[in-house]
DNA sequence: ATGAAAGCGCTAACAA
DNA sequence: TTGTTAGCGCTTTCAT
């Protein structure tokens, strides 16, 4: 009788086959000892559990995926890695998603919509089991793709409204922050005020430039086209947008709509010997670790990260738990920080 | 005769056979016609993109792995997305991957050991078709789990050789870009060289810290352990290590191997009106984006990235190929950044 | 050029 | 308490 020899394919997994033949029982009964989902005599647990240890069999989630409905994951979609603010988001959605035993996938899109639309169709297709979703430009080809896998799994956008997706909105309400901070170097004082605006065909920024505006007219201020600059987001774009609202306008306050685009502000300052606060105050968007480190600190206006994280994947479970339980919009309040780079104080606030 | 309506079920994700009863073909036709892989008559294969385009088909990727030996993914692991390094690498491997055809699935792992073997086993049993590792500490528990996995698919360590592993090394020789810049101090007439040393248990620390002894070494310089603080990495452990080097052995100059904790110390040294680079220089480690922008612009080392995420990907796409060819060690030369925080020529490096 | 059927590793009826 | 078996959605022989 030929025997073969099994550890001969020693570099292959194991399956639970291997398993069920080592231990001498059903792949059933291993099936149930690893999901403890039926009586097992407590001998033949034993065997298999020691059957398992050998071989150091763990299960196939590709498999366990297949044949169940869940592969225990969850898609993100970010702009970019590289930005502190969601990169401390992704970390928060991964340890929330990972408290759940929920693996966190997540892709950054670079802002190019056709990358999106690849990573919402390739995240569908290996079958996540919710998508969360942080996006900039809106696309009627995004919005149908989106629209279809909404009907299959759970989405979230973060960072606006839902509103005309079958999704949930999870976001703080930025606006409001902006507006707390214009109002407040208006009641210290200040007539012109300067916006940054990173990109307004991404909602969130759009809507923190009206809460600008919106504060700009309630002080009886009329907005002034040299003090807005569109500029994308980061280290150069706040430079170079300091060097044309500096050069122009010449505003006493800077609001921005990122930390970093605050702090390229700040470097530029910095060349050109214009003193931060004195001569001109700037503030930054998120609370990022380097708002408190850079040189002035930065007034900045935080969002709730952990919140936010845990409300998006808590939005996921109950919809995986309820299939048709109905989405929701989860809206958090912002909260402006004071530092150095401004002097305002808390009572300009409120 | 009784007809179901299929649209009712609108909420079920189509699968191969729904396209091929669609189309009037066998599945196998549909098969072929997606993967393009034998010949299909033009009609037929019209008839099947027709229903393919309808039904918005797209196939289970978890079906198709579980078939085929292939996820079309590989997993990473870093210590921390917060980290403006690690999320560059992260970006750049993501690319890379994707160029590929590939998803890279990040995970980041907090610097818990744990953590890292879940994660390991986890993304295994996702059946993952190679593994990218940045980690820190090394326990014979990982070491084993790593090498049971390295056995049935690539693993490549960065930031390390990946001497004792069965896998390949792709990084970036640290050592010597300390050495480089601490030589460089010494031929400028610094003494008192102090370092920050960000975690000793993690090899490419104590192989950068080794690269601070050796040039002290050949510049007739004794260690001196008040110019030597063991902290963590970042801004907090950067501004504490400023505040024992400078009330302690009074440096002249502080080499670190991260931006951020060089920024913590920037930050210590303006607080105390020390000034960078007069009374004291300071270097980081990475080049990331900020340190452009700090005030004072940081001196540090730059790791080619780019070159990092190709290396590791074109590895593993290798070994992907060709199951036995052997592993490598690649390893790519730094380049001293000299900014504002020193007072370094060109001519002090070589 | 096309189809029937086996099987990837697992779970869940259904039987015993 | 345990085992047999039918799929989950796909690819791939092997026939036709």
């Amino acid at each position: 009788m030929v025997r073969r020899a099994v550890q001969t394919k020693g570099n292959t997994v194991p399956t639970i086959e291997d398993v069920a033949s080592a231990a001498g029982v059903s792949v059933t009964t291993v099936s149930r000892v690893i999901n403890d989902v039926a009586p097992v005599k407590e001998e033949t647990r034993r065997r298999v559990k020691a059957a398992i240890e050998e071989l150091r069999y763990r299960p196939s989630l590709l498999a366990q995926g297949m044949r169940g409905q869940t592969t225990r994951s969850v898609g993100v979609l970010i702009p970019d890695f590289r930005s502190a603010w969601y990169a401390e988001l992704m970390k928060y959605i991964e340890d929330e998603a990972r408290s759940h035993g929920y693996l966190a996938v997540t892709c950054s899109t670079e802002v190019d919509s056709s990358r999106e639309l690849d990573y919402i169709r390739d995240l569908a297709s290996r079958q996540v089991d919710g998508l969360i979703l942080c996006w900039y430009r809106e696309t009627p080809e995004k919005m149908q793709l989106l629209n279809e896998v909404a009907h299959t799994i759970p989405v979230i956008m973060m960072d606006r409204p839902a509103e005309g997706y079958e999704a949930s909105g999870v976001y703080t309400e930025g606006r409001e922050g902006i507006h707390k901070l214009t109002r407040a170097f208006i009641r210290q004082g200040h007539r012109r005020i300067g916006m940054v605006v990173e990109d307004r065909s991404y909602p969130e920024h759009q809507r923190r430039f009206e809460g600008y505006l919106q504060a700009l007219e309630e002080g009886g201020i009329r907005p002034d086209d040299r003090l807005i600059v569109n500029a994308g987001v980061g280290l150069e774009a706040g430079h170079s947008s300091a060097d044309e609202l500096l050069t122009g306008g010449r505003p006493t306050a800077i609001i921005t709509g990122d930390d970093l685009t605050a702090i390229g502000i700040l470097r530029y300052c910095r060349e050109r010997s214009i003193d931060v606060p004195r001569e001109v105050s700037v503030t930054g968007f998120d609370n990022t670790p380097l708002s408190r480190y850079s040189v002035p600190s930065l007034t900045t206006v935080a969002q709730p990260v952990r919140d936010l994280a845990r409300s998006a994947i808590e939005q996921i479970m109950r919809k995986l738990k309820n299939k048709r339980s109905r989405n929701r919009e989860i809206v958090y309040q912002p909260t402006v920080i004071l530092r150095e780079s401004t002097t305002l104080r808390e009572e300009d606030l409120d």
